[in-house]
DNA sequence: AAGTGGTCTAGACCACACA
DNA sequence: GTGTGGTCTAGACCACTTA
């Protein structure tokens, strides 16, 4: 009856049925190729047809499978796999591309929340708000130059390790990052950020502001960087609303 | 007891649950309240517990609402609701701004698929494509240059109605657009394209690559448009991966 | 007509939060 | 300890695709 259907011993047992069908079948089949009914898999892994159905809708989430209703589940094509918009700090976008990353402090003050920064963070005027401004840096190169403003009493000035990541410090203080609101857009660079940016004159640049929150909603962040537009870009997917299929 | 429960009728009941809950519970309550248990809901629907949670979890995706396993289910944050990254036209989009779309139509032809955009397309060098290149206005402003790019076994150079919807009429013929995948950078704009665009010489622009396939997986689009940085700009939401919590 | 995924039920046990 | 969301079961019917 071919495959076993033993499974790994840790975590639910949906994930380990995807587990399994990642690894045992989704690797031999091609895109578009079919795979067994739920009620197949149901039986060949002893459990219900809802268990198998959470274990299948872990790998659409991630594109590796499409469900067609009346028909059955497929393989999904392969170039999806590209990871999609999941939310990644500059320290690991480098490290992922095989980059050092590094900081460069320009400068860390503890100011009071004008307008435009009140306003973002969704606190009243005046708040005091932790502001660092830093070069970013991959392999010595400088890539990004970072502004970012967070209240005072998520972290405080004092408390900032300024070298390291300020998404690792959030968490710690019990503020994990869980959704960022990105408005990208680009700009011709002044001289003076071209000039850190180690760019010519009148170069473009990606201009990305940043609002994060937790999962509660509340926000613990807000940064404009400007990317280097020679060096860097954005991948973005995006899908139609779930509408009908 | 409140609320009556009555549902709407049509459509799926974890749906009407859903309209129900947006409509009679989120909008009377304040960002972070609680909701009531899913035990509870299900009594008041008459339905079954797993239900109440398929109408939850739409919402949950929606980032109307999040939950803490243990704790209960609360009321979202209302910043988070700007639109996620769902697939959209320029036309979706400019008529969601209120403002009026239209095309201007540079060049439309049949060619063969060059290194590049045969790579993008996935199909052999030398496939028959159909090219069009727009300038795509709002309210007769120019706001974006686009080059679309599809096999023409997809659509035909005879068969494209040129002013309308390239997605519409993809659509149509059985291709409809379900994910695409986008490279947004900047430039600085060529002399050419600044005077299409009616801006000055020098000015930045966005650059955006996309490539989109069909639920199936099969590629119908590679498009590069540039779009004007000072009337445009790209919204995006990233969430963590699924991770823990 | 047969098979598929989509929805739904009425239970159950678990891990976790919180008082 | 009580209540919560998370998982899981063993069925059922429906809407849809395919032949």
């Amino acid at each position: 009856m071919g495959r076993d259907g033993r499974l790994p011993t840790s975590g639910f047992k949906y994930e380990r049925i995807a587990d399994v069908i990642r690894r045992d079948m989704l690797d031999n089949l091609l895109p578009n190729d079919i795979l067994p009914s739920e009620r197949e898999l149901a039986d060949q892994f002893g459990v219900s047809r809802m268990t198998v159905r959470a274990a299948i809708a872990t790998l659409v989430s991630q594109g590796r499978v499409y469900n067609i209703q009346g028909s059955g589940t497929y393989v999904g094509s392969k170039e999806v796999l590209t990871k999609s918009g999941a939310l990644t700090s500059f320290t690991e976008d480098m490290v992922a591309r095989g980059l050092r990353p590094s900081s460069r402090v320009i400068c860390a003050q503890r100011v009071a929340a004008t307008g435009m920064i009140a306003h973002r963070l969704a606190v009243e005027v005046g708040t005091a708000c932790t502001h660092v401004r830093r070069l970013r840096l991959a392999d010595e190169d400088p890539m990004a130059l970072e502004n970012v403003y967070f209240p005072a009493e998520v972290l405080p000035l004092e408390g900032v390790k300024l070298a390291e990541s300020l998404y690792d410090q959030l968490a710690e203080s019990g503020n994990e990052a869980f959704r960022s609101e990105q408005e990208i857009s680009a700009i011709v660079l002044d001289d003076e950020t071209a000039e850190l940016l180690e760019v010519p004159e009148g170069a473009a640049a990606l201009v990305v502001t940043r609002v994060s929150s937790t999962k509660r909603g509340r926000i613990i962040e807000y940064a404009r960087t400007y990317y280097r537009a020679d060096r860097y870009s954005f991948m973005t997917t995006v899908e139609r609303e779930s509408g009908e299929r």
